[in-house]
DNA sequence: ATTTACATACTGATCGATATGTATGTAAGT
DNA sequence: ACTTACATACATATCGATCAGTATGTAAAT
């Protein structure tokens, strides 16, 4: 019988996997149940620890939903970094990077993070905080990856408003993901979003380009 | 000293009236502590009943929330239909339009709706009501606007589908309340949507008289 | 190489607070 | 008189959190 590797964890590894385990539960039932169906017990059950082992690892529920939060702006920056720039030079297919927001975006795994920024507001002490991280997030990953992927255009806050537009507009339809639409719903409305935007950044080069 | 007018009401006064005030406090939590804050020890203590009374006129908390979708139904239909076509016959001023959607739905009042939506989720026999109160809110209230608005253009589907669209983009800007952006953030996103939409209009409207 | 001493990980029971909903009594209207 | 509208008091469940105790890993002492 071969014998089992790494049957003596460390510490640190037993803490972190714990640590990993609790904050996917939480955010799987962020996503199910919504914050308000998000109790500790319920997580630590879907975890397969106890309430006692929550608590040890984080010390209030706060501090769980602020490690939801971190998770989250991590596999945002990894989603966003993966993609690579296939059109070729200064062309930029809108299409496609619709297409890619809405994965990252409209994801329903994404969608934790606002249950947190909505289901917190009532809390003083806790959004704010929430609220805080929320920038620093958009500041160290979005904004950074905004800029690479306009720069080709010259970087006109124009375009980057319209980035921020598209998002705007993703996380609009990612609400209808509780009304039970189907996917021609979602891809009929990615196209429009697509084709205004496109329609948009020609008369924006075509402006320049006169200027 | 004048008489107090209306000292004895009538029974049916009485009752629609604490009926109106409870809503209107369940409105009003929903919308500034949202759906996980609003309890009905809460709305009873804001309304100046008792929890004896808010469960005397809705036997639970399911049937209160109906109550607040029914009102915010109404409240819909009335400020969408107050909406005069100022602008000449077949002009289409679709920065007003713009304008008047983000009011009529982008206000916060409103959202006590979606915070219903989304916080009932969980539920298995209430979220599928609440989906259907929806659908027939839509049916009866917004559809029929949306023809009489756009029957000028020959009622085209795609024109319809823009309207949709434009909800959508409003409902996912009206998201970044909870985020205590300023007014000049939503001015911005505002203008860019019926910028966008309005280019797409002019060029349908010019493709269709080419045809 | 064991043993000892301690730190960390975790269990399960339990706390006070608060949730929705019910039972019963009282005041107001018909 | 009877019904309806409300208040008061309470039942029951679940919330986040605490805590005493146990299991496991780690490092120093022997």
């Amino acid at each position: 019988m071969a014998t089992v590797p790494n049957r003596r964890r460390t510490q640190v590894d037993r803490s972190a996997e714990t640590r990993a385990i609790l904050i996917r539960a939480a955010i799987e039932l962020l996503q199910t149940l919504g914050f308000a169906g998000t109790s500790t017990a319920l997580i630590a059950k879907r975890a397969g620890v106890t309430t006692g082992a929550l608590h040890h690892h984080f010390a209030t529920k706060d501090e769980l939903l602020f490690g939801v939060l971190d998770h989250a702006s991590e596999r945002m920056r990894a989603r966003l970094e993966q993609e690579k720039p296939v059109s070729p030079a200064g062309t930029l297919n809108i299409s496609d990077t619709v297409r890619h927001l809405w994965e990252v975006y409209g994801n329903p795994e994404y969608w934790a993070t606002w249950e947190i920024i909505i289901g917190t507001r009532s809390d003083p002490a806790l959004h704010p905080r929430v609220v805080a991280h929320r920038l620093e997030t958009m500041r160290m990953v979005l904004h950074p990856w905004l800029e690479h992927h306009t720069s080709e255009e010259g970087t006109r806050p124009e375009v980057i408003a319209l980035f921020e537009f598209m998002l705007i507009a993703i996380r609009g339809l990612s609400l209808e993901r509780f009304l039970d639409k189907d996917e021609a719903y979602f891809d009929r409305n990615l196209k429009i979003l697509a084709d205004l935007v496109g329609q948009r950044l020609e008369a924006l080069a075509q402006h320049n380009f006169v200027r």
